[in-house]
DNA sequence: AAATCGTAGGGAAGCGGTTCACTATTGTAG
DNA sequence: CTACAATAGTGAACCGCTTCCCTACGATTT
């Protein structure tokens, strides 16, 4: 590989006018200019990162961290639409992305393979569930942060979320709009971030639009797999008063909803209405197709990351939590209750 | 963030001792060592990679590329799964991952950021479609390189792949032995990777020891997305004698099939038997649940990632093409056919 | 004609490590 | 008691690049 010394030997130039034609400075007449341009094609000359970083203290890398536990796959198509929009602004402007998924508990964390170590500008974290990450080194590191997923309403940490409230609202909304008034609800594990706090608060604001409050009776918990919400939905059915519609919090676990209420006789939607949350790809194909609200975690991850940068160059210097907006998608899992006698 | 001089100073030792303690190279005594140590631990040093890579052309990255046309999603659980097999060996060995997706075409490309740039030691490649990657590129920067579902039978390459050609062997004998003798196939692209013509002839070989072949009027092309399943589907329904069982390459478009099949008042399995490719997580909860071939994703990210490793060493020189089993998941989408008149 | 300024370019230090070549100390064999 | 090897530790060059600080020189100002 050749390196510097090698274009400005062919260039008949010293290394700082190529390092200046690098950079774009002034003060390098176009004549010369033109020659450090040739040599560098002629030689194929791609300046050294590592060398570059060790004086800038700038790597152009960013780091993704994902406390992504194996064994718990939450939704990852989500991870991945998130990633590919971190990697698409981050290479549009020369970044690249260092990738990590291990837990705060894990052996060789990626705090001191790249935080501690130098070897990123920034870090995006996504959040899946709470303590998980080491926060603690995230601060200390004194590297810009960005977390996709997680919100803190005070001022400490700058995040990029959906509007889980908004959604939660919305599907509330559709149902008691279609005449529902006993809606069950299967929530995330309470351990999880906000976004199951906030999704819990957007339905208790639909229903009191409607007069009603969250029954504790209809609300159940999961682990957004799809057999804790097959799992979750048994009880729910043997109420008094068993729901005409039930609001899973992701869409696996609507799916294991459908399967119990099938199991147990139930049409879906007419004996049953079921909405999901996230709008994963296979729901299209469902039958029925499943109604839901879709995030969209590509943006997220390229907004995430514009901000990232504009941290890095210190154009920010301030903490936002930024909303994307979300959006109710109805398909054919939800419909008016077969008796509204309410 | 402290430097090695820090450390030394605070050891009283020189940056070379505190040098070999992290290498744990020998002559250097147990106190000397534990004092260097306990500097360490003390100025929460870690060393700075950037500088380490600059003497030692040896960056502790490795390099994931991945082609992946953004409107093109392929199979998205499956490259998460890969990703995170790799990510896995490579921070077991204190490697960290840098990832990649854009196209050859793209404006920024990750070859000049980093191959050329020296910022990786090796790299993983994750061959979707033919012509995507830049071999060019790739082989001039001469960094070691594995690829993950691409098998080049000659011996320029070092690939690991699932075992492609058992794959669709099974699948098709599975078939044949519940007594369909008309059996559909929906194949993949035709620029597609090896993987395609693997399954033909897998396929293929399984219908010869009937003394059968493949009838060019049971093969239907598609995109490997649900919409070119179903769409594939319907020509083969109207053949003079039309297939009893449906193996399409993958299981979204065998969704797409089943879809086709609800739709033409077919009932499945017991009209037509379906099969598919990949095990996505929602396999199972389809109605019919779907046979398929359960790939390992996961460990064939594991093994190319020790695979590189060993090649970035020298422990390893030859080239090799790793296939790993499949295994034939069989669950509800498959049975006897309707009239075994054959 | 001298002083000043803007432009073009170069010398060399320094970023934070690693490692080669070297010195000093101790232990052991002849 | 000397010679020599093994052990313990150090000094300084070097990796490739950026950048501060200089110098040179022609053009402009006074």
């Amino acid at each position: 590989m050749a390196n510097i010394y090698d274009v400005a030997r062919l260039a008949r130039v010293s290394t700082t006018t190529v390092s200046k034609v690098l950079s774009n400075t002034p003060y390098v007449s176009e004549k010369t200019r033109q020659r450090v341009l040739d040599a560098m094609h002629e030689l194929q000359y791609s300046p050294n990162l590592a060398a570059r970083g060790l004086t800038n203290n700038h790597t152009y890398v960013l780091g993704i961290i994902i406390p992504h536990d194996p064994d718990y796959s939450f939704r990852e198509p989500f991870f991945l639409e998130i990633i590919r929009g971190i990697e698409n602004v981050a290479s549009m402007n020369d970044y690249s992305v260092l990738l990590s998924m291990s837990k705060k508990s894990a052996q060789h964390t990626p705090y001191d393979r790249f935080l501690r170590a130098g070897y990123v500008d920034g870090v995006i974290t996504v959040e899946t569930l709470q303590g998980q990450l080491d926060e603690h080194e995230l601060t200390i590191s004194g590297v810009p942060r960005v977390s996709v997923g997680y919100r803190e309403d005070g001022q400490a940490i700058n995040s990029v979320n959906g509007n889980d409230w908004q959604g939660a609202y919305e599907v509330t909304k559709h149902l008691l709009e279609l005449g529902h008034r006993h809606i069950g609800v299967i929530s995330g594990p309470t351990n999880f971030i906000q976004a199951i706090d906030e999704r819990l608060q957007g339905a208790c604001a639909a229903l009191e639009e409607y007069g009603l409050t969250l029954d504790p009776n209809l609300l159940a918990y999961g682990d957004f797999s799809i057999e804790s919400g097959f799992h979750a939905t048994a009880p729910l059915l043997h109420r008094d008063r068993p729901p005409t519609a039930i609001f899973a919090m992701n869409d696996r676990m609507a799916l294991g909803a459908i399967d119990k209420a099938r199991e147990a006789g139930l049409h879906v939607p007419s004996d049953l209405s079921v909405v999901g949350y996230d709008d994963i790809p296979l729901t299209s194909v469902i039958d029925p197709p499943l109604t839901t609200i879709r995030q969209f975690p590509a943006e997220m991850g390229k907004i995430a990351t514009q901000r990232l940068l504009s941290l890095i160059t210190r154009e920010t210097t301030q903490f936002a939590s930024i909303v994307l907006p979300i959006e109710l998608v109805v398909r054919g899992s939800t419909a008016a209750p077969a008796f509204s006698k309410e």
